[in-house]
DNA sequence: TGCGCTTACGAACGACCGTTCGTAAAGTAA
DNA sequence: TTACTTTACGAACGGTCGTTCGTAAGCGCA
């Protein structure tokens, strides 16, 4: 790896971390150039613009989701089993206080960019796009391994478990409940009943 | 009411909706007096400082959800009914376009002062936490009326009624679908289903 | 009508923003 | 080691930020 491919990837370590707590309109490149005791050019110079740093955010964060979320469930059987370590996984990734210590960047990000048209908000949606999709491919796998019943309609139990997600991120950030992830387990325990297919 | 109190209201009405789109970091006085075609200075000095106008604004939405969402509710009969009619001004709250372009407030700005600690921060964990707590109180009442089902966890209840919420706003806002308050509806009659005592 | 208080303004402040540019140092291949 | 490229720096740019202040206009009560 050059030295520029490894600067970079300290850059975005650090950006990660700061974007996870303040945003993308929280982040400036002066802020993150005194953080790594760099020169504002010299950091700048690795993106071009601010718009191509949180591009290449995005990349990096949805290639470390991908890494410790989608391939530990990918390990799974087929199925239920496979969607319980998709769940579990997916609360560690946003309780990782190390690489990310405001919560899920997605989640931080989201209602930020929403209404602000443009790359950042388009690859943003794009991923989530993605990532409901495979939560639906998962569910689908899940009816024909005949774990879950046949009439489940995939795409509203992605719906549910996107909504299980966004209240433990909502219970426990902001309103510092630390039963928060309890609870997200117990909505996920009546969610995965509600889908069993019945013996 | 005094010229002074009127132009305030017209400056939160107008600092309401921008927020509601950009956050509080995306709003700066400069936008505010541009739009509103007034002084920087003139309109600052309504506040004081921006921290107070975006307490004042946590205020107005507070007191404007109260009369969208809570009023309603409470008129409705006790148990079941009141619940129905409070998640569906709840839901309509948050699409009303001309008062919140940007969808509901508290969500557009949880995660984003969630990490930052201060008068801002306290003030909306607070009202938030009193919104759990009315859904709260809202199941127990089911309960007492026999609607719903005595074992049931009312903490929980509002617990995955705030993640239906929260889920249509990711789906609608970040994801584009259209299909999102239909799906919000879906859950809300599982959910329902779920809590009702058996006949 | 007149007076005091409220309301609004314009100019300016230091700080920080993203970005540009010329230059020096460090890395890398022959 | 040499020659070339990559990487990093410092200074400066125009712009916007929240905030301050002195001053003028307008409101509302006597």
């Amino acid at each position: 790896m050059s030295k520029g491919q490894q600067t970079r990837a300290i850059i975005l370590t650090e950006a990660l971390r700061a974007a996870s707590v303040e945003g993308f309109q929280g982040i400036s490149i002066g802020m993150l150039a005194d953080r790594l005791k760099m020169s504002k050019s010299g950091l700048f110079a690795h993106f071009g613009s601010k718009e191509e740093l949180e591009k290449a955010l995005l990349d990096e964060a949805a290639q470390r989701f991908m890494d410790a979320v989608w391939q530990p469930a990918m390990k799974a059987p087929r199925g239920r089993p496979r969607i319980e370590v998709l769940f579990h996984s997916w609360l560690a990734w946003s309780i990782n206080h190390e690489d990310l210590p405001g919560g899920c960047l997605f989640v931080a990000l989201a209602s930020e960019v929403d209404d602000k048209p443009g790359p950042v908000r388009d690859h943003l949606a794009d991923l989530q796009n993605k990532w409901q999709a495979m939560m639906m491919r998962s569910a689908q796998i899940a009816i024909q391994e005949g774990h879950f019943r046949a009439d489940l309609d995939p795409r509203q139990f992605a719906y549910e478990l996107q909504g299980i997600f966004l209240a433990m991120n909502y219970y426990r950030r902001l309103l510092r409940d630390t039963a928060a992830v309890e609870r997200a387990e117990e909505s996920f325990r009546s969610l995965i009943d509600r889908a069993a297919a019945l013996h």
